[in-house]
DNA sequence: CAGCGCGCTTGAAAACGTTATCATCCTGAC
DNA sequence: GTCAGGATGATAACGTTTTCAAGCGCGCTG
């Protein structure tokens, strides 16, 4: 009230706490006391703050707490994207132990290589205060943001790949594309070709892992189709494979481009998996019920965001750098894969 | 500095506008003046400015600065979730244009409905600074978070829905579902069975759209079969439809749902689209690359997060509240469905 | 029974880091 | 020499928590 007269501005600025303890009888101290319950406070005057924060609709002003703080109880996300499996998923595990842990999560997508573009969105993140940052280190663009974030400020990377310098919460692509590969390779294929989609760095962990499978056992390493993220790419890529007669298992970057490489193989005539066996990469629920159903690596995505803030948390409240987590994606062997056909 | 030396935290409260200032050997307003650019500096000036700057690696504190502007460059978003299509892209729509308009996206799952914990969630994401609120109203829950969000705080509602009181972007479902329903009706079917996703409201506009058109059609108009937003619920449903003779289309409330039907249909032994044709909601990128191709209504959900941002920016901005803001499916044919079998 | 000290409440004042306001100083033009 | 106007610094907000000191009641001790 005294601040909306004040000033001419629209924007009212609701009632501070100066207007709770009038309105109470009591002092701005006494007030804050009752809010944080930071110290007893007599009943009867207790009442009658609460009263007063009732009748006024008061709400503590977040930026002033977090100025005296020092730091605010928000995270910041670093992302490629938040539409595909994987970053959705991540994500939500990424909100769901933040919220339980009392912090918001915001978001800001890095959707340019271009480092200046990279600079200013970063600067944008870091403009607002926050006890830390998550990057999902999925793609090339997160790597770069990874190295514009200045030194101080607790930083996590969640992703499939090796470390790098930060706290890394990590999903075992390598071991995981290396599982598939050898469980194709079991099943009689001579060798194993490989759809894969934009990496993180120089060499993804799903490339290592299926070419070393390959190498292990002694398998020609045919070259790697590269895809984007549209399912329509893998669409594309399915029909040039089933031109080439001697392809019998692809292995795919993930579940989405797989459905587009079935696809595309189906519409040429190549049965899956009669003719071709194609294995996806994530768990992708839609995996389950597409026809045929999609034998793919699951990747447990939520639990990989909720122990990315678990190390972030520890970081902020610790201060001693937490151990890297590390998990191995399971394989789930439905329709899509099976013996090649004799000829 | 100073700051790092009074206090006896670890946390190491960065250099402030202050050490700048002394660094550079100006006042601090002149430190401020460089920084926002409000006010002219002379150029040797600045210039010592910059450098102190970039020497102690100086960033404004947001906290402060929302603090006197009385608002942060930051709305929240209350949604259901992140993961599911229709989420995630308005998600997406919303951040892009909040990142282009210099604002960061603070994001909230409301995942439960009971009263409590709804209300505990709202209160998290308003404790912070925010400029306004996004609601993301595909849900019951969100419809309840809507309700609670204080009076004089900016809010927008996006869905699918009618409006409610607050500034609405809206995707006309209703007439979405009627148009395919027609469609689905002009092949031959004597009528179209619908599979209904969890609902925001009492009635969903997709099933008033669904039934509106049956009605008018003076089509016969069967029992609603409610799905959850699992794909498998869709397979086990699917598996039911086949199962009675009479059932010859099916409109789904959402793609997802839809490919577990057509699973549950195929695996039953009905063909789809020859025995039974399946027409989906809102254009997933995987609905074209299903076995077979999946009809589906699409909906510009990047354009209804931008169009919900672009609402705010301006109830914001304006003061006073902006025209709703309204938009029309489109039908996309594929191989999903067509005309019933002749017996 | 008086005096002392302790613990519980409470309020005054300082601090957090920034921008806005106002007055002052300087420079240059008439 | 005076005046205008641009650049600059001192000071006051913004709303909260923290620190410090003081008031008060009570039990213990001499």
């Amino acid at each position: 009230m005294s601040n909306a007269a004040r000033r001419g501005r629209v924007t009212t600025r609701g009632p501070a706490i100066t207007d709770v303890a009038r309105v109470a009888g009591v002092s701005v101290p006494t007030v804050s006391r009752v809010i944080t319950g930071s110290t007893p406070v007599r009943a009867e005057k207790r009442e009658r703050v609460l009263a007063a924060i009732a009748q006024l609709g008061y709400r503590p002003n977040g930026a002033a707490r977090a100025l005296v703080a020092g730091h605010q109880k928000a995270i910041a996300v670093l992302t490629g994207g938040t539409t595909r499996y994987g970053y959705a998923s991540t994500l939500q595990g990424i909100e769901e132990a933040a919220r339980l842990a009392g912090y918001i999560v915001m978001i800001t997508v890095i959707d340019s290589e271009e480092p200046a573009l990279i600079s200013s969105t970063v600067d944008l993140a870091l403009a607002h205060p926050v006890a830390g940052v998550i990057v999902l280190k999925f793609d090339a663009a997160s790597v770069k943001a990874l190295h514009q974030l200045p030194a101080g400020l607790p930083v996590v990377a969640a992703s499939g790949g090796r470390s790098s310098g930060v706290p890394h919460a990590v999903l075992d692509d390598t071991a995981a594309a290396s599982q598939a590969t050898e469980y194709l390779l079991s099943l009689g294929h001579r060798t194993v070709h490989h759809v894969a989609i934009p990496a993180a760095g120089r060499r993804s962990g799903r490339v290592v892992g299926w070419r070393k499978a390959l190498e292990r056992a002694g398998a020609e390493v045919p070259e790697v189709l590269q895809s984007d993220w549209d399912p329509i790419t893998g669409y594309r890529l399915g029909q040039q494979l089933a031109r080439r007669e001697r392809v019998t298992a692809v292995l795919c970057g993930n579940d989405e481009i797989a459905m587009g490489v079935m696809r595309g193989l189906h519409e040429q005539g190549r049965r899956v998996p009669d003719d071709v066996s194609v294995v996806g990469f994530d768990g992708h629920p839609l995996a389950a019920v597409a026809t045929p159903a999609l034998t793919t690596v699951e990747q447990d995505f939520v639990g990989l965001g909720r122990r990315a803030f678990d190390l972030l948390a520890g970081l902020v409240n610790d201060q001693h750098p937490p151990q890297n987590s590390l998990a191995t994606p399971r394989l789930v062997i439905r329709e899509s894969s099976g013996p090649p056909s004799v000829r």
